[in-house]
RNA sequence: GGGCGUGUGGCCUAGCCUGGAUAAGGCACCGGCCUUCUAAGUCGGUAAUCGCGGGUUCGAAUCCCGCCACGUCCGCCA
């Protein structure tokens, strides 16, 4: 267990049994109080309510009745709150020891047997990721590491879409359309080149009925199982798909397998589950269409209407989506899915169909808002877009010029590109994850490219100051003396750094990622207040010196590993 | 028309789940700090009836109801 965990542990321990007196029960929540009131404080206004007394009366029959410990120096009774302060050496001694000794695993929580699948991304292969959908991969390949740190066993799943018109549209496009007819694109990446043909191939369809029924045709041959359709769709959607891949890598994104949606209708799974359906009572024909009703489970509108099998026999997206979740089910024992708000209602659609089917593991789903441009959304069909593969290289190429105003004159040029691509890289990232998922964003380039107040630079900047003090030092092997660590700076700092795993336990369990960029923010912060307030290479007391070195180490540990949830690299100079 | 999401200083964001002690940061603006571990830093200042109106409560940015604005969905698309 962390430091702050068995301190919190037993601070909750003696409320609890202090408590126990009034007969009551009731569930201890500690909480920290503002200002220099304490490290943690209980309020006992609740209380007053229940056993009648004043809250102040019963903070200090509380605060009376805790004895001072290993951890607790101070109980104070304030204002109808039980403010506890807590032994800093001890919190010194302790947390610095943690984070010295477990290094790159400090922060990460005990192992668990769990396994879980996070699917993300899931993007259809028909052209290159676009930032309107950027938070998918980025929040999703944080969660992935999130949990991984959290202690469970992660693999991230991109459900593919090799069987949906959009496929076809593509395939048809790269068949029947000429080069010659297609929009030249600057970018030599396969996802580039091809878009051009979905998007020809999606005007001519809304103008000519034989290609839409052409396209149409491929759906179908598709789903009988037809060869050479798949044949020429897979070859189609394939290079699209690497360049997608590409795209990931390119800022620190893996994703494990990639599971077509095809699978499910060749395994004849996807027919189980219509038969399945069908016998629910919820299940209705219409032109021998099948459905499911909605309303009787709170989904309401125009059409409340599930359709899950088309009049021609052929599945929909939502059914296959069905028998996709309830392999997943099988296969692990948490399931996450990020997906962008135009989901829910399907994702709403699937679960109550999960649930009339009695699968045993539910989805829990984190969704999205877009990222608009200033007039509107983003539209690869009209495109309307800004590419992801666009957004990376500027953001390199700004921070590249960031660097160079700053260090021309001292490092080289390869230096240089090194460091504007981890900054540039991380920014990236980070700007897209410092916000909730639900919160709109809308895009523009200045702040894109922000580099200012709560951005990343300012955070890498911190670590390659840790670094540079470290690299500064012969030794690695820092001795401390908890006692010297008592400047204010010093013991904020070291506060900070004890909350780490908590931090990675609630962002974890909460399923929110951005509250950890607000931690990250923060210790980045108070390092910069203590590198102002405390030299350490020219501090003459010897143990002291050492002391510092330790925390400055520590620090460094903890903003590489909190770095690292974010996919974000952290370099020793800037 | 209905469902869901969002609304916090001029701008952007955290806090909302689990109500609590002066609403926390950043940008911008104003004024300081580089012969001292990289100033991509730091200190101070100006600036908010937490969308609006009710309710619950000793106490509401936080919970409940109504309204408004924006986003999103209500396809035998994905």
């Amino acid at each position: 267990m962390y430091p702050l965990e068995e301190c919190k542990k037993e601070i909750a321990e003696h409320i609890q049994k202090t408590i126990a007196n009034y007969h009551i029960p009731y569930e201890i929540r500690v909480e920290t109080p503002p200002g220099n009131m304490g490290d943690f404080a209980f309020p006992c206004f609740p209380l007053a309510h229940l056993i009648k007394k004043s809250p102040n009366e019963i903070a200090k029959e509380i605060a009376i009745s805790i004895p001072t410990s290993k951890w607790i120096t101070k109980v104070e009774a304030q204002g109808g709150y039980v403010n506890f302060f807590i032994d800093s050496t001890n919190l010194t001694a302790v947390t610095l020891q943690s984070i010295l000794k477990n290094k790159e695993t400090y922060g990460y929580l005990q192992k668990k047997k769990e396994k879980v699948i996070i699917e993300h991304t899931s993007a259809n292969p028909n052209g290159p990721l676009h930032v309107g959908r950027a938070r998918n991969p980025i929040i999703g390949d944080t969660l992935v590491r999130l949990y991984k740190a959290a202690g469970y066993d992660v693999e991230s799943q991109f459900y593919l879409d090799d069987m949906g018109k959009q496929v076809a549209i593509l395939a048809w496009g790269i068949h029947h359309l000429e080069q010659k007819n297609i929009p030249p694109m600057e970018n030599t990446k396969a996802d580039h080149q091809m878009v051009g043909y979905y998007q020809t191939a999606n005007e001519r369809m809304e103008t000519d009925t034989t290609i839409a029924k052409q396209i149409g045709e491929l759906v179908k041959k598709l789903e009988r199982g037809d060869h050479d359709t798949i044949e020429m769709i897979h070859s189609s959607y394939t290079p699209v798909l690497e360049g997608i891949k590409q795209s990931l890598e390119r800022i620190n994104i893996h994703i494990d397998s990639f599971v077509p949606e095809s699978t499910f209708v060749y395994d004849k799974s996807v027919d189980r589950i219509i038969k399945e359906l069908k016998q629910t009572t919820y299940c209705h024909e219409e032109d021998d269409a099948f459905y499911l009703d909605m309303e009787p489970f709170g989904i309401h509108g125009r059409n409340t209407k599930f359709f899950f099998l088309r009049r021609d026999g052929t599945t929909l997206y939502a059914t296959r989506d069905i028998a996709y979740h309830q392999w997943k089910a099988q296969h692990a024992d948490i399931l996450i899915n990020v997906l962008g708000e135009d989901h829910r209602l399907e994702a709403q659609q699937v679960k109550v169909a999960l649930e009339l089917l009695q699968t045993k593991i539910l989805p829990k789903v984190v969704f999205y808002a877009f990222v608009s441009l200033p007039g509107g959304k983003m539209s690869t069909r009209r495109g309307r877009v800004v590419y992801l593969d666009d957004l990376i290289d500027e953001c390199i190429e700004h921070a590249y010029e960031e660097v160079k105003k700053r260090r021309a004159n001292e490092l080289t040029e390869s230096q240089m590109r090194n460091i504007a691509e981890q900054v540039g890289i991380g920014s990236l990232r980070y700007n897209i994850i410092k916000v909730q998922p639900e919160k709109d964003i809308v895009f523009t380039w200045e702040d894109a490219l922000n580099f200012e107040g709560n951005a990343i630079p300012f955070i890498q900047y911190a670590h390659a100051r840790a670094c540079s003090i470290l690299s500064k030092t012969n030794t690695n092997l820092h001795t401390f003396d908890p006692t010297l660590l008592i400047h204010s700076s010093e013991r904020t700092l070291i506060k900070k750094l004890a909350l780490f795993p908590l931090v990675i336990e609630e962002a974890s369990n909460a399923c929110k990622p951005h509250s950890i960029a607000n931690y990250l923010f923060e210790v980045a912060s108070v390092f910069n207040q203590f590198y102002r307030d405390c030299p350490v290479l020219s501090e003459e007391n010897t143990v002291l010196r050492s002391s510092r070195l330790a925390l400055v180490s520590a620090t460094e540990i903890v903003l590489k590993n909190a770095l690292n949830l974010f996919g974000i690299s952290a370099p020793a100079e800037m």
